[in-house]
DNA sequence: GCGCGGAATGCAATCGCTTGCATTAGTTCG
DNA sequence: CGAACTAATGCAAGCGATTGCATTCCGCGC
């Protein structure tokens, strides 16, 4: 099951057998022919480790994001594979579920692997972190932390903007009670999504409030979100989900209690994964180009091409809204004591 | 960024740093902080292809899996992927979109990685590949295919028993205009659901009828298949989906048609992903239990403990049926006008 | 028949790490 | 103080490829 087994079936050498499974093309035919032969008989796998040792190319690439199961990541994950395969790499993941110590494991994993490039799709990374990426060797893209240069690609998603036109067009509608619903509020670049939803409520000088609820990143988590949202106070008449995701599970409970979207209550998402568009109401969302941003990635990690005027620089992407129908007017005085109503439920 | 780069700073040999690196517990104190503070230092990360040829146990089990973004895959892949790391293993996975070819490189790259098992939850295995795998070294675990013995372990769904129970359900409630909605009818394990269907159907001798449609497998695929199904022909009152993603895609060209669920046609799932219950109407699926196929997996798979006992079985599952609220009685005669209608639509 | 020259092979060093065995350093005692 | 042990460390042989360079083959022209 090795080279060596390979070349003494065939009568060759170690070397010669080496040369017809990477195509150097000397080799004459008829032993070409014995050689895969012989791979064929013995079922001969090249060992990838030994080859990489060796010194081959490095044709890998490691991607880590916060959570798989949010479409969001998985959407860009697909993208970057597709590329990669398209030009013969290999891809590996890795899950942190938002936990910095997963992070750095992924992390030392891909180094470890001696990855050619490495993308870093998550919110828990810290300033230490970002620096000995930044210090490493290895090509870096990070997504919406740290800063771009040397060999370290950002990208950027202007997310204030998007929630900026989120606001601006809720505001328009008459909302008043703003929530947001949110998810690991403790990591800094979720941290800011929250922020900037109080900044723009709070620009429009029209006593507006916002409050915030939390859950896990996930359908379960939008929906408990969704019912501490209810739970006291004044029922908000808008909702801004931090994602689809939560957004969609915020619609179940909504549901459940009675509520209806939008005449009710208004939800946002953002993100634009496809469920948005499958869920009902299809969610009014910002647009985030999940695909973009994993081909601007590939081709900042992957050497070659159009990879020289990439590497290094920034991308800042301007997310677009998406209207659809989980949104209308605020509802009149009146119907609005139906909210009351089910937030005892 | 060597062990002899280390070894030098630290002014020992490499073997000794390898003992620090691997903790085996024979260096003095004073010795191994000297080693710790070179690979801070130096920033030292392993080689891992270097690690493994040496020799040291392989501590990664590979995952294959048919479609990632259906979340039915997703969540074996999860339930894996937490024991691994639960016990120092690591997972990397494979995603071969139904192609066949995809398949083979996929397996190709384990074995080249020399994982320590193999799981594969695809639906595009054919027998030669069936058969090499049965042939090779590696612990194998198959999802729905092939059969157990020696180093592979199978994991058997018995859908027939799901479609039974699902098709009994939907007569007792008076449909007989069925419709199917799959992907890959040209894939075995997918076509015999489809049978399964056909034959389910036609055992109660009651004049029920059944007709397929096709898409791929992803929301807007259902959602194609069922604009089919309601293009020519006598529309269904009754349609029974592959599985949970599609019949959420179906949901919404319904929804689009004008067409109430349940109380126009009757729409059904598989699997019993969360999304099967935060979509609207939630869907009665029938329930695949996959963190369970994921555990068993794992532990057929991984070396030591209960291993023993499970590799080279197999193990059946039998899925429940979870009613909610997609289903209803079939439509009186008048009523299903209305799907009529849409069908022009 | 011989010498040549390029095409095919083979040799062997190397990649970075693990590990069995040899060697050296430290301790404890007689 | 040196013997006898044990605890630490070092040596060096792999692991399975790749690859530059040396060597052997072969067909030809003279």
């Amino acid at each position: 099951m090795s080279l060596q087994a390979v070349a003494e079936r065939a009568k060759v050498s170690t070397a010669t057998v080496s040369r017809v499974l990477n195509g150097v093309d000397v080799v004459r035919a008829s032993t070409r022919l014995r050689v895969e032969i012989a791979i064929a008989d013995l079922k001969y796998h090249p060992n990838l480790h030994a080859r990489s040792l060796a010194g081959a190319v490095n044709k890998t690439i490691g991607v880590i994001v916060s959570n798989l199961d949010n479409p969001f990541f998985l959407d860009v994950y697909r993208a970057i594979e597709s590329d990669c395969h398209a030009s013969g790499y290999e891809v590996v993941v890795a899950n942190t579920l938002y936990r910095p110590e997963q992070l750095a494991a992924g992390v030392r994993m891909m180094i470890g692997r001696r990855v050619a490039g490495l993308a870093l799709i998550v919110s828990e990374m810290d300033d230490s972190m970002v620096r000995e990426l930044t210090e490493g060797q290895i090509p870096v893209a990070l997504y919406d932390v740290g800063v771009a240069g040397g060999h370290v690609t950002k990208i950027r998603v202007n997310y204030r903007r998007g929630v900026e036109r989120m606001v601006d067009y809720l505001s328009a509608l008459g909302h008043k009670d703003f929530a947001f619903i949110g998810h690991h509020s403790g990591l800094s670049p979720l941290n800011e999504r929250w922020t900037a939803v109080v900044e723009c409520t709070q620009a429009t000088n029209s006593g507006i409030t916002v409050k915030q609820a939390l859950g896990d990143d996930s359908l379960q988590g939008g929906k408990n979100a969704a019912a501490e949202l209810f739970s006291a106070g004044t029922p908000p008449t808008a909702i801004i989900c931090v994602n689809d995701l939560m957004a969609v599970g915020a619609l179940l409970e909504l549901r459940e209690r009675g509520l209806h979207v939008p005449r009710d209550v208004s939800v946002t998402g953002f993100d634009g994964i496809e469920l948005s568009k499958f869920c009902h109401p299809a969610l009014t969302t910002v647009n985030i180009p999940r695909d973009q941003i994993g081909h601007t990635i590939f081709q900042s990690l992957a050497p070659g091409g159009a990879a020289n005027q990439l590497v290094g620089r920034e991308f800042a992407i301007t997310p677009e809204l998406v209207v659809r129908e989980s949104t209308a007017p605020r509802p009149a005085h009146g119907d609005r004591q139906k909210a009351k109503d089910a937030s005892r439920g």
